[in-house]
DNA sequence: GTGCCTCGAGTTCC
DNA sequence: CTCGAGGCAC
């Protein structure tokens, strides 16, 4: 191992070979000790692979490969599925209701293309099958992997599943030599009532829909059920391919047709809104008709070079979007309203009914928004649901929206019983006791306890070990709920000192169960009398809620995990493997993880690459802290930050308590540093650039997706910071300002020479 | 100041 | 998946 090239000197080639040989020795080493439980290398061996084959993929962001180590955390469990990174992202789609929406969905693409009304412009319409959505991967004509959508960017390996499946071909003749075909694995209406019989013959459980019967067959380990299991596939799509399938959607379609794909007849060629809708009526009248489940019809732009220009948003395609089916409703009692307290605090009121089935699901809770929903006030305090208000005991409406997430939609007053009472919406937190207030023009109320309150300390955790956050391996919502509740840990550091603890390598100082318990246990009246107990003690008498906070920092393991229901030693030591592999980590997870308000995924990718490191990160929130400085206009600067995210985010620095606590966990961790996407090879990476005057080729929009996608920053206005101002036609005081300033000055045609889209 | 467009936060059920 | 609101362009 001591010839490795340095990754600094490899050539792309190296690398591309480089990368293929790491997959492979990590692949073995991690089966090895997985699955054969006999590792073949060190720990420390296996960590500088790892690290190396991640630093060749910051250098070579091109060359990462589907199957990268980098995605892995460990290899499959022997008992569940292998991670795959979609080589494209599986994105969902947009939603229409209506006609109105239809058109509007022309409006925008024709805007952003620029298209007059009257230009021609085509849309495909197919019928939106309500299955499970898949991804094959065909290598020279081969089926080499069949991925599960997952959250779009990771799905599951899926292949033996797949084989069996008639309607996918194992293998295509003519195909190019990489071609992802995406589509929608589903079950017909006559095989669901069959498998559900012979289920019931069998004493088995049966299926709700068919939906879910076509997911829980695609997902058996034991891919001779699956095999047994009447699953279909329609192709729709595609992902990875090495050369075009077509130029038009509807060619591609035709392709997939002719390589052996089934693909759905009602699929349509339309020349605009009118044409949609009629098709989407056709559709819905054949809908109960059609032997399976749809749950709407998708609209894609037909021509595939207006798709290329037209792009995406972060999760759906700008090209196409769903036209779903109204949602099915339905009418049952409201039993209960009960207050869920989230990460920031917020009190959401949840609905509990008396179960009822909705769209093939039971429902027995449903979101009832927020306090003035209740009300029937929207928070424009215009009435919504003629200002009915909603009461315990009332008749409720519910409807899945998305055919998901279960809404109260309506109240019927005319069936509602004597003696109900408008609901009183606490002003109290229901965990913790603090006063739950509601910020001007804010629909939500709020519980001001920050940390001591049970319910924000635990929804924090939740959140910093989330995906997108840490994303600790064996450590999700319920384990980490688990802990807080034997007050082992109370704040993420506590998280990297499980270990050492659980070891007895440091002292137990004081149980924090015994903090955390006299906040969360108990029910019904003494939990209500505590709370009361709490409230007054916080609110009258003028006790610092931190203070009393404070006995819970020196919390401990009271117990080693093993001896915990659940924990054996082996699994607790994967715990701990997880936790300290986390422990070296990307400057954007750390900040995303940290869950100050209004700073999300997004925004912590954006501040990260500005600061790129976590101590210039820090000392540029403490010189900003008072909101004003060179400091805080920086941060102001970058993009997608406004004065709202700004001023979260240098007040929860300033805060002593907040930022001990980042303290204490940033002690554990080796942050990172961040950098700008290597945009190889492109001209305008890390350059400022302004668009003026006419574009005639390209709209406003797309030249600034297009120009961010290269790595430039897009400013609206001419200073001392931009690199390139692009001038068309009519350019007027932005040109002058930029000649005076000597900024480098291209017309619309250099500027596509110069990015290579000439 | 107004009107998009995105993102953030909260949600259920399997 | 949806709603509300932050950020920014017009």
């Amino acid at each position: 191992m001591s010839t490795e090239t340095p990754v600094d000197e490899l050539t792309e080639e190296d690398a591309r070979t480089e990368l293929e040989r790491l997959a492979d020795l990590l692949a073995k080493a991690n089966t090895a000790y997985h699955q054969d439980d006999a590792p073949e290398i060190s720990d420390a061996e296996y960590d500088r692979l790892k690290a190396r084959n991640a630093a060749i993929e910051a250098r070579f962001p091109g060359l990462k490969r589907a199957d990268s180590p980098s995605d892995q955390v460990g290899a499959a469990p022997a008992d569940g599925f292998a991670k795959v990174t979609h080589a494209v992202r599986m994105l969902s789609l947009s939603n229409v209701f209506d006609d109105a929406e239809v058109t509007e969905f022309d409006d925008r693409i024709r805007r952003y293309l620029g298209l007059k009304a009257d230009a021609p412009l085509n849309y495909t319409a197919e019928p939106k099958i309500d299955g499970l959505s898949l991804s094959l991967r065909y290598e020279d004509g081969t089926l080499v992997q069949a991925a599960t959508r997952g959250d779009g960017a990771v799905g599951e390996n899926v292949t033996a599943n797949a084989r069996t499946i008639d309607d996918i071909p194992v293998t295509l003749t003519g195909a190019p030599e990489v071609l992802e075909v995406r589509g929608e694995v589903y079950m017909s209406h006559a095989d669901f009532e069959a498998l559900n019989a012979r289920q019931t013959e069998k004493g088995a459980k049966t299926f709700a829909n068919p939906r879910n019967a076509a997911a829980g067959s695609l997902r058996q380990l034991d891919s001779s059920i699956t095999k047994a299991r009447p699953l279909r596939f329609f192709a729709y799509a595609w992902g990875e391919v090495s050369e075009a399938l077509a130029d038009t959607q509807m060619a591609a379609i035709e392709r997939l047709a002719a390589l052996g794909f089934q693909t759905n007849p009602l699929t349509a060629l339309c020349d605009g809104p009118a044409e949609m809708q009629a098709h989407y009526e056709e559709i819905e009248q054949q809908r109960a008709s059609l032997g399976y489940d749809i749950d709407g019809v998708v609209y894609k732009v037909n021509e595939l070079d207006l798709q290329r220009r037209l792009g995406f948003r972060s999760t759906t395609p700008r090209w196409a979007t769903a036209h779903k089916f109204p949602a099915e409703l339905a009418w049952t009692t409201l039993e209960k309203i009960e207050i869920q307290v989230g990460r920031t605090g917020a009190l959401s009121p949840v609905a509990r009914l008396t179960p009822v089935t909705v769209g093939g699901v039971v429902v027995s809770n449903a979101t009832l928004h927020n306090e003035d929903y209740i009300k029937g006030r929207d928070s424009k305090g215009q009435e919504i649901r003629g200002g009915k208000d909603i009461r315990v005991g009332d008749w409720v409406q519910v409807y899945r929206a998305g055919d998901v997430i279960p809404k109260v939609a309506d109240v019927d007053l005319s069936k509602r019983p004597d003696g109900t009472k408008p609901y009183d919406f606490p002003t109290v937190c229901p965990e913790c006791g603090s006063e739950a207030i509601r910020e001007e023009g804010d629909a939500v109320r709020r519980c001001t306890g920050g940390l001591i309150c049970p319910a924000q300390a635990v929804e924090k955790l939740k959140h910093f070990v989330s995906r997108a956050a840490f994303d600790i391996e064996g450590l999700g919502a319920k384990q980490v709920e688990a802990f807080y509740q034997l007050g082992w840990i109370a704040e993420p550091a506590d998280i990297f000192t499980l270990k050492a603890r659980d070891k007895g390598e440091t002292k137990l100082l004081k149980p924090a169960s015994e903090v955390v318990a006299s906040w969360t246990g108990g029910d019904g009246e003494e939990r209500a009398a505590r709370i009361e107990a709490r409230r007054e003690l916080l609110t009258t008498m003028g006790v610092d809620p931190l203070e009393d906070f404070e006995p819970a920092l020196t919390r401990i393991s009271a117990k080693p995990l093993a001896d915990i229901k659940g924990w054996g030693e082996k699994s607790a030591e994967n715990l701990f493997q997880a936790i300290d592999e986390k422990r070296d980590i990307p400057l954007g997870r750390v900040l995303f993880a940290l869950g100050i308000r209004h700073v999300g995924e997004q925004a912590s990718t954006l501040i990260a690459r500005s600061y790129g490191r976590w101590d210039d990160f820090t000392r540029a929130m403490d010189a900003a802290k008072d909101c004003e400085g060179p400091d805080w206009d920086n941060l102001l600067a970058i993009d997608g930050v406004g004065e709202v995210m700004a001023r979260s985010l240098v007040t929860a620095f300033a805060q002593d308590h907040e930022r001990q606590s980042i303290d204490r966990l940033t002690a554990h961790l080796t942050i990172q540093e961040a950098a700008a996407p290597a945009t190889d090879g492109s001209p305008v990476a890390g350059k400022t650039v302004v668009f003026t005057g006419t574009l005639e080729k390209m709209t406003r929009a797309e030249a600034k997706a297009r120009a961010e996608a290269l790595g430039a920053k897009v400013s609206g206005s001419v200073s001392a910071k931009t690199d390139l101002l692009v001038a068309g036609p009519g350019a007027g005081s932005k040109a002058k300002k930029a000649a005076e300033l000597g900024i480098e000055t291209i017309d619309e045609d250099g500027w596509l020479e110069l990015i290579g889209d000439a």
